[in-house]
DNA sequence: GAAGATACGGAACGCACGCCCCGGTTAGCA
DNA sequence: TGCTAACCGGGGCGTGCGTTCCGTATCTTC
């Protein structure tokens, strides 16, 4: 597989489809016709298909780029003195994008399924390592699992859309956070 | 509007439909196509509009039975002995339901905007008296409002939704119940 | 600067689904 | 039992959207 090198325009044109994809995806999620976002990336439908094979494709290379990043963020906070407060500042973190992220729980539900499991998996990771250091700090009760962890966390991003209110998922993880806190 | 009552085949068809519509939209959300549902119910889809002006229609028909039935079980518990106790069972209930309805999103998402929002209000007046008992007795933080708590609650809902854990849904609850305890 | 490869654009296709229509059937009533 | 009005069924229309095709434009290389 000699990977030539794309053309100058056809790099332009890639980048201008992620772009576009990005905003429009996290603006209405993965229900965003595919005819807009090539509209909004000055392009034709045809030359989307030509860097992506599927529409779920394209959502795929967004989403998945999304989940890593959360990976990345959250194996950066694993080797924090304080383990309690790195796992609320990344409970933090992820309130923060429930605002305005319609694409994340399109993300959850597995719209872009092939290449998300392995960065769900990746998150899954990262993610039980920050848990389980503030388990055993004592910061959070034992009694709560990664993937119920997860499934908080998708809740919490839904419960958040749509509603005006900027202050809201702030409150709500309130409510998680000293749910989470050991009896 | 004089109602003259329907033939004995056009009410019984038009049960059918909805017990066909109400085990559809449980199972599968209003994403369901309503021919689906004419073909469960053992009728053609023409049949289905005779009763039903539009798709949304049945639906509201179907979600604003199910938010009515929950408003009318917050009021029930409203006068309960023990508001704490009346107000965690109420809670008990929803994660109930959240396991195998999975129409329950699309209903807070407001899938069957006329009619659904009369009933929302039922349910947030009934579940207001609710909170504010519990919140007066002690058993709940102050700093959480009405909305708050639909937030909550839908936000757990999808949470657990297509998740096969049939315990989630109550370890899930026991971390939302532990954090609305006052601190 | 010309030739060849590569990429673009948008018109067109197929499909799924909500919704309507009309010929045929059935229930209710005398 | 026969008549009328109500109702049924499913084929069909319009729309929106994902996807493909191909003539044209643009870039790269010699």
């Amino acid at each position: 597989m000699a990977e030539r090198p794309l053309r100058a325009d056809a790099r332009r044109n890639r980048e201008r489809v992620l772009a576009a994809a990005r905003s429009a995806f996290a603006e209405r999620g993965y229900a965003v016709p595919l005819d807009e976002i090539a509209a909004a990336a000055g392009v034709g439908p045809g030359t989307v298909y030509r860097h992506f094979p599927t529409k779920e494709a394209l959502f795929a290379a967004i989403a998945v780029a999304n989940v890593e990043e959360l990976a990345a963020e959250a194996r950066a906070r694993a080797s924090a003195a304080d383990p309690g407060a790195a796992f609320i500042g990344f409970l933090d973190r992820i309130a923060e994008q429930a605002i305005a992220k319609r694409d994340l729980p399109d993300a959850f539900a597995g719209a872009g399924a092939d290449a998300m499991v392995a960065a769900r998996a990746e998150m899954d990771d990262a993610l039980g390592v920050l848990l389980a250091r503030a388990q055993e700090a004592g910061a959070v009760r034992r009694d709560v699992s990664v993937g119920d962890l997860v499934a908080l966390l998708k809740g919490l991003v839904v419960a958040v859309q749509g509603d005006p209110d900027p202050d809201l998922p702030h409150r709500l993880l309130a409510v998680v956070r000293d749910g989470l806190q050991p009896k």
